[in-house]
Order: structure tokens, then C-alpha cells, then sequence
DNA sequence: ACCAGCAATGATTGCGCTATCATTCAGGCG
DNA sequence: CGCCTGAATGATAGCGCAATCATTGCTGGT
């Protein structure tokens, strides 16, 4: 123990060793130490072993903090999602990270729920502490957050909607399309009379949206909705489902997520009706029990590991480039519709 | 603008107001600005305001690295979790952000998979953003990683698994008992003859060996047991159902997870057996599909939401107090046996 | 009138690191 | 032999903020 060195503030807040400590040891100026430890390429083979046989010998652990604030980089990423709760964005928040982490980067995680408000005050946090990049989910922002990003000059990608005018880049899909797709599947399956029960969120809305347009291109204009509270759940489609059918003849009900669906399934299956003779189910998302509920259900894949990929690798890029401009680069990833059982 | 204070370094690295910045415009000294901001009980009402109109008028963000640097306080816990892609570890990740942020904590997200060496990787560059706590799931560190952690002395919550000897603070349940509870309802039902799907997991071993331990006690030995891939799923659990079923006459599979379970259930549909008559079979996690599934599924249900909320508030507590001492608390939340229409 | 006591504010310093420029020293060449 | 070149290393000066202590101005008690 050396007690030689009293430091005036509070005695050395950490105690810990500190580059300073390491160079000490090694016998070489703290910036050798630096380098040493994050471009070894600069120094010369002899003293790079002196200095991890220092590192080794203090204990040191590096303090990203004052690097970062010294360097004006953080390797930090701020990823927004609405939630983890949901498998897709578990999913996104996976892949992101698979990318992302081997690359050198740490994931700063905020859940900005499915307003704008929630969003506002996370994203202003997240911006204090100065991250390299943004994935952010959504794209229904205040006028104050689109601002303060827009503002803020960090790399940024939205996921999840596509959307007209990215604050910077963009890697979605349209949901728009994913309802259209859903009536064009059921018109064709000879399915007129249609119900939707969907969770109230603005992503599910523009899937209403896109039904609704197709259905009403089919001559087909009533479509009785159902909302459910948060979070989705199978008793929540299971009710709404005897709500709808006890007032309306439907041949078939689009459900805002699978585990409506599987709500719907058992209320079809309690009335003793035929699926999906009787009634045509369709689910959102593709969930991992999609396929293994009887019968399998018809639902609409999202790939949220390709999204979540593809943003990573589209930050990566711009964070690797020292000027850059905004550049409203868009990258549709599509989705699937598939087709099981239950339509 | 104004050009009037050019900066040696690089002209000023974010082009971003700082605190001084403000401190110019309200008239007052930086830090009577960051006392409004952080202390603002220590401020006069007049001067508050004049900072918030200055705030508004520069477009201030604080820099919260520098913050951190300057205070020995980062704001930040690192939560690391196995895998977000499981609902069980989402849920804690949902429940431990849903705590912390709201007292003003932003998360630091870390995956450190299922293996130690994994985990060694992520706690050094984790502890490298000097965060004011770590929950961190699962017990099995390796050397290393259990003295950087205990050197820290960064408060720690352990969860997920009891453990005889935490670095700091646990919460979690014993999964030892889960295997010993599971076995328990299966003998009590009168089922004598058991199989096991298992993931190749530490955690899954040990509800495995209280499994084995109790079924010795009864008198029964045998164990057959198939280990899927990773990540479980449905097709594994089938495909490892068709080949326990192929070489042992078995009365009931328990699953290391309900994913694997539903698969299993699948296999016995095809072949014809009637659930639980010729086939009872036990899932692990009480995911949202197990009641879904028909016939619904029996389960254990570990309450992921506990164990976030006991967690984060331990640690709460613990970041709380200036001076600490490591505590060894354990928490056991335990875990419920859900016994529907499988067994 | 004087000063203790307190609330409000300010000046100084350094948290631990890296950007930047300066220095040193071999080796090679005319 | 001086000079150039480039590789390796070092010295200096902040990054933007908050801990700490100093100062100011104001109240009320005597």
C-alpha cells in the first residue's frame, strides 16, 4: 500500500488504480499507457508487455467515463423500444446488440412506451449522456424530441414504420401495406364480413388503416373494431372476440397480435364453431406459439432480427465515418404473410 | 452566433452549449447553474428561473459524462441478463428499468449469454463505465469474474438462482426445489415413469438434479433425458418427444421450458396419446402461451416481475447509503407450481 | 451599532483520460 | 558528417462538470 500520495478531493473517490497508477508501474508517461491499451499498433512490442504486465500488476480497469469524455466518444448506443416485453423487440434488442457489442459498442437501453410523451423525456436523458449513436423505435415523435435529435447531430436510425420524412436513417416496414396485405389474403380466401380487435397504438391504427382502404376498394365498408387495454392478452381477445360475434355475423376477425388471436381461437372453439370454415383468424407478428397452436395460426412475420441488423449495421457505418450528413436513407425489410390454418 | 471564443482543441468537439454557456446567459456563475438544475432547493426562485429561461433560450443539454466524471456518480446500473429473447429474463429487464428510471438510473444492458466466458468479457467493459450498480443473472462466475465484481465494490444484486454465497445481495428462488416441487406433483398424480427435455443449461441442470433427487427418494432411478439446442423450441421438443418416446415406455416429459413443452404436446396429438392419460407433461417459465395452449399447460411459474422489483429496490436502497458494507442478503421469492390440464 | 448565523452565490480545482504537438533517436543517404 | 525521415514516446492542455471552500448580503438579537 502506498499512503504517499494524498489526493485532496475525498482521497481518491474510486480507489482503484488509475492510467496514471499503470504508467507508474511500467515505467513509461500515462499517454504510452493510452495507447498502449487502445491503439497497440503505435507502440513498440516491448513496452506494450510491460504495460499489460502493469495492468495485471495494479488491477487497473480503464474508465470509459473520462475516456469518453476526454475523446468526445462514448461507445455507447442508446437503442429506444417501446418495450422488451414483446418478443419482437426482445428480438430487435437482441440482434442490435449481437451486432453492435462485438464492435466494441455498449447498449444504454430506454423504454419509451407507445406515446410520444413517454418518449420525450427518455430520449432527453439519453441525450445527456452523449451516445454515438440512436436506434429508435417509432416514429410518431413530438415536435420537441424530433427537434432535439434533428439538433443533436448523432447518428441516428429509426426502426420499425416506415415513414416519409426520417429524421435521419430508416429501416422498416409499412404497416400500411402489412393491413392491406391482410384483406387482399382474406378477399381472396373469399372472407367478406371482417372484424379487428387491436390494441390502441398508433402501429396497429396504420394497419387498420391500410385493412380498411382495401376492404373499402372490395366494396366492403362496415368493420366493426374492438379495442383492448394494455397489454394484449389472450382473455383480452378471448371477450372482445364474444363481443364482436355476439353483435355481428363475422367471417373473420384480424387480430393486432397473436395472443388476441389465440384469445379469439378459444372463444371460436368454446362456441363450437368450425376454423376456419366458420370463422377465419388472423394474428400479427408470428409469434413462437403461432405455429403451435391448433389449428397453427395465420399470422403476418416481421423479421425483427433482419431490422435489427440492418440498423446496426447502417449506424456502425455512420458512426464510422467522422463528418457525415443526415441522409434520410430509407430501407423497407418487408414482411410475410403466413398463411396456416386459421384463414 | 457568436465567434468570439475560439477553442484551442477542436473548436469545440459538439458545437452543444455547456453549463457555462448558460451560466453566461442567466448572468450567474456556472455553478449556481448546476445547482439549479441538480439542487434546485439550494437556489433562489428568481434565479431558478432566470436558468430555466436560460436553458430554454441555449438549447442546453447537460453532459452527463462529464457529470459523472466530475462526481463519482455515473447515474447508470448495468443490468445483465442471459438474453432478452426469453420472456422470463424480459420481464426482469422490464420491471427493473420500470423501477430504477423513474429515480433517475438509465440502464446499461448487457447479455452475457449462458456460459461464464461470455459473462467475463461483458462484466469488464461494464465495470469500465464505473456504474453505480449491477444486477446480474445467474451464479455460476468464473474466478476472475467473482473478484473484479467483489473488488469493485460497486453494489451488486445476484438474481435468478439462490446461491449459498453472494458477492453482495440476492434475490432469486432455488431451482433445485422447482425440480424437487415438479417431482413432488408428478408422484402425487400417480405418474411413475419420467422423461426429461432439457436445455443445456446450468440452471435447467439443477431443477435436474432436485428432480433426480426426489424421484430417488421414491424409489425411481431411472431418468431418461434428451438435451435440445439452442435457443428451445417447439420442433426440438417434438422431435426429442418422438425419440423418448421411441426407446422408453414413459407416463410424463418434463420440460426445461414451456416452448419445448408445447412441441411435446404436439408429438403426443400426432401420435394419438391422450394428455395427461397416456402422457402428462410439465413446462418451466409460465410463458403467456402456456394456458393458451390446448390442453393448457402445467407449469412453474417464477415471478420474473418479483425478483426485478426486489432487486432494483435492494439495490436502490444499497446505492442509496454513502458507506456500505457488503451484505450477503438473500431473498428467496420462490415459485408456484400451476397445475392445469397437462398433468 | 454590532455581530452571529444563515441563505445564496461564486471561485477554484481536479475527476481520469486523450488530442495534439513536441521531442528523441535510429537508420539511410548524398 | 550533416540532414532528413519516420517510428516511438513524452509533455501539455483541456474535455464539461461538481465538490469544496470562500464570500456576500441579509436577518434578528442584544
Amino acid at each position: 500500500m502506498s499512503d504517499h500520495d494524498a489526493k485532496p478531493r475525498s482521497a481518491r473517490a474510486t480507489g482503484s488504480a488509475r492510467l496514471t497508477d499503470v504508467a507508474r508501474v511500467a515505467g513509461v508517461a500515462p499517454m504510452t499507457v493510452s495507447r498502449a491499451l487502445n491503439r497497440p499498433e503505435l507502440v513498440s512490442e516491448a513496452t506494450r508487455e510491460r504495460v499489460r504486465r502493469a495492468v495485471r500488476e495494479t488491477g487497473y480497469v480503464p474508465n470509459q467515463v473520462a475516456g469518453a469524455l476526454a475523446s468526445s466518444r462514448s461507445r455507447v448506443v442508446a437503442l429506444l423500444v417501446p418495450t422488451v416485453a414483446h418478443a419482437l423487440f426482445a428480438e430487435v434488442v437482441q440482434t442490435v446488440m449481437g451486432v453492435l457489442v462485438p464492435r466494441g459498442y455498449q447498449v444504454l437501453l430506454g423504454l419509451v412506451g407507445y406515446t410520444p410523451t413517454e418518449e420525450e423525456g427518455v430520449i432527453e436523458t439519453v441525450l445527456s449522456r452523449r451516445p454515438d449513436g440512436i436506434v429508435l423505435t417509432g416514429c410518431h415523435h413530438s415536435a420537441l424530441t424530433h427537434q432535439r435529435l434533428a439538433a443533436s447531430r448523432v447518428p441516428l436510425v429509426e426502426i420499425w414504420d416506415m415513414h416519409e420524412a426520417p429524421i435521419d436513417m430508416l429501416v422498416g416496414f409499412s404497416h400500411h401495406a402489412v393491413g392491406r396485405a391482410v384483406a387482399e389474403h382474406l378477399l381472396a380466401r373469399g372472407y367478406r364480413r371482417l372484424g379487428v380487435i387491436s390494441a390502441d397504438d398508433a402501429r396497429a391504427e396504420r394497419r387498420i388503416d391500410g385493412l380498411r382502404e382495401r376492404l373499402a376498394e372490395a366494396g366492403q365498408e362496415a368493420l366493426p373494431l374492438r379495442r383492448v387495454g394494455t397489454p394484449s392478452s389472450m382473455p383480452w381477445g378471448r371477450e372482445m372476440a364474444a363481443e364482436l360475434l355476439d353483435h355481428h355475423a363475422l367471417e373473420a376477425i384480424v387480430c393486432s397480435s397473436d395472443i388476441l388471436a389465440l384469445g379469439v381461437i378459444a372463444e371460436a372453439q368454446s362456441r363450437g364453431l368450425s376454423i376456419p370454415h366458420d370463422l377465419a383468424i388472423m394474428g400479427f407478428g408470428d409469434s413462437s406459439y403461432a405455429a403451435a397452436s391448433f389449428p397453427a395460426l395465420s399470422t403476418v412475420r416481421i423479421d425483427g432480427a433482419t431490422i435489427g441488423r440492418r440498423a446496426a449495421e447502417q449506424l456502425l457505418e455512420r458512426m464510422a465515418r467522422p463528418q457525415f450528413e443526415r441522409s434520410g436513407a430509407v430501407e423497407d425489410v418487408g414482411f410475410s404473410l403466413v398463411d396456416r390454418a386459421t384463414t
